[in-house]
DNA sequence: TTGAAAGCGATACCAT
DNA sequence: ATGGTATCGCTTTCAA
């Protein structure tokens, strides 16, 4: 078994209680003759306190945890990576939880997360519903949104406006002369991802006075390629007369993207496309995705720093809105 | 605060050990009647077991700790959710670690896991230093590699054959008619994806006898998309005449697809392009990629089942190859 | 400066 | 069927 306390204790010819003083740098009280020993003992018995015990008697962890669906891994990993990050600076660990998008499973795990005690938790990049809701305050702990909110809740979030964001999509298209644009959109009962995007570009459409022109919208339930691939297909089916279109994600821009490569449509040339969320495919696209950015690295170190705030403080602070940001390469055409 | 089993035992008028026993479905000994006023007890109170106090007596914290390098954030995110699969259904949490391939981020987490006690441990896809060994080893937990191995070492891994399947993608360029094929590399250095795959690719050159004809390889420091750029746009600076390149990874073949169409190099009709791992841009890629798969997500449940195997019976099994294939996809053209 | 002892919230053994 | 209690490894008064 692995050394305790009361090895050293007695390896050093002292009390634990000493032991545990010099461990922990607390309490001036002790010669440097008896650290060296103790120290001295540590060392050759390769001891290393057990956070279980200390986790008992201090009622803390130093743990959070992390729930995301997987939906596209590569957008909550994002998430995850800067969460990851200051919590290791800060000297916590992260249980991560993949939620499979399973209202079971993120129940499960919260009863979990409750009964292991973390300090923290962390819901990213999904609905949150009334029930998850009801688990986490039971829960009795700090809590903030990633990449998501809560209409009816006040849980503090961490996320771009989505409404802001689309609005500046499409008016960048409509700034670069497109007139009829479409949209690729995700489900519009999703009220965090989905319906305000639409609403952001439908009411730039508007300030621009494209209402009547050109409004088309195509749904899909989720936010993938495959949903880009079929939505884009739709659009041609339909025969769209269209210059531009305004992608939800970047995974549906980049189906998009395929679809019209194999219908041989230029990418530019023919139609541009603009996406969202900044992903790493986005550059490695052909061609080169315009895209509109979520800062998903610093909206998880963001999160993570709204939460330990609230975890030393007892008060979780206000939610944050990210700032947004196009970013221009070559996937739409300036039109004359 | 969080109610404890005394406060259960309080509200049902009984003693903690009887809450334990019924909380536990253990000793059948006990009425249908404190049952039911147990559990009214616990319902009534939200009261969920503190699941570190169990931890400290059991000496059993349910929970594995995962160490990834954050390189290649799409290879390890699937290796993570294969891993996180299994350890949720088994009952134990995961401990996400990212080392950001840093050394002192590396050694300062296996602290870190050894004090907060994991039953386990998966290390997975870069190289196991002396020092990382060394920190395992101290830890005296089972630990399994995954996408990676030690040679010095005798940790159990679970990886693909990189020889084997370097050398399968080069034969199978080789068997759609191409005869000068360069390779786009990783480090000679890098003594798992790294010199192995290099093999391969000689190795299935030779014994198609091509030794003399074509043999080029271009190496970079990493895997990445960039490296995928440079390393093609060296290739094609050299003036090699090719007709088929194998990339190391994917993301370097999509920097290759990518860097090819700036220069009007048409894929696969004037070169034909074979991947690696098979990662979700592969099939997202313009052409989608033909490339050689490896099973990440099986690879990361494989390494948990592995693992707590290993954990229940005491005892490491054998390391697993896991197998590769082709996927055949619309980057390599048949040469006539 | 140091030690003894009381807990932290559970489990499990020994009684009853 | 149920209760009392020692124990897990540590921190933290309280005394000495």
């Amino acid at each position: 078994m692995k050394p305790t306390i009361k090895d050293v204790a007695k390896r050093a010819n002292v009390s634990i209680a000493t032991v545990s003083r010099i461990l922990n740098h607390t309490s001036v009280g002790y010669s440097a003759k008896t650290e060296k020993l103790v120290k001295g003992a540590v060392e050759e018995l390769g001891y290393r306190p057990n956070a279980v015990a200390r986790g008992l008697i201090n009622n803390k962890t130093q743990t959070i945890g992390v729930l995301f669906p997987d939906v596209s891994g590569m957008l909550t990993s994002e998430l995850l990576y800067g969460v990851e990050e200051v919590a290791h600076r800060l000297g916590h660990s992260v249980i991560f939880c993949n939620t499979s998008s399973s209202g079971k499973k993120t129940l499960d795990y919260l009863q979990l997360l409750s009964e292991k005690r973390v300090e923290g938790v962390i819901f990213g990049s999904s609905l949150l519903t009334e029930e998850y809701y009801n688990a986490i305050t039971a829960m009795n702990v700090p809590t903030v949104l990633v990449s998501t909110k809560s209409q009816k809740h006040s849980l503090p979030y961490v996320k771009v406006d989505d409404k802001d964001a689309a609005y500046a999509a499409t008016a960048y298209l409509i700034q670069k002369g497109h007139r009829r644009i479409a949209m690729l959109s995700g489900s519009p009962d999703d009220s965090v991802a989905g319906q305000p995007r639409i609403d952001g570009y439908k009411q730039a459409l508007l300030d621009h006075g494209l209402n009547g022109e050109g409004s088309f919208v195509f749904t899909a339930d989720g936010f993938s390629y495959e949903d880009g691939r079929a939505l884009f297909t739709q659009l041609y089916d339909a025969g769209r007369d269209i210059t531009a279109v305004f992608a939800a994600s970047d995974e549906m821009a980049v189906g998009a993207l395929s679809t019209a490569y194999q219908m041989n449509i230029r990418i530019p040339d023919e139609l541009s496309i603009i996406g969202y969320d900044n992903l790493k495919i986005s550059e490695m696209a052909i061609p080169p995705l315009t895209t509109v950015e979520q800062p998903l690295r610093d909206m998880g170190k963001k999160a993570a720093e709204l939460l330990f705030e609230g975890m030393e403080t007892g008060m979780l602070g206000k939610s944050i809105i990210m700032p947004h940001r196009i970013i221009e390469r070559q996937s739409v055409k300036q039109l004359v």
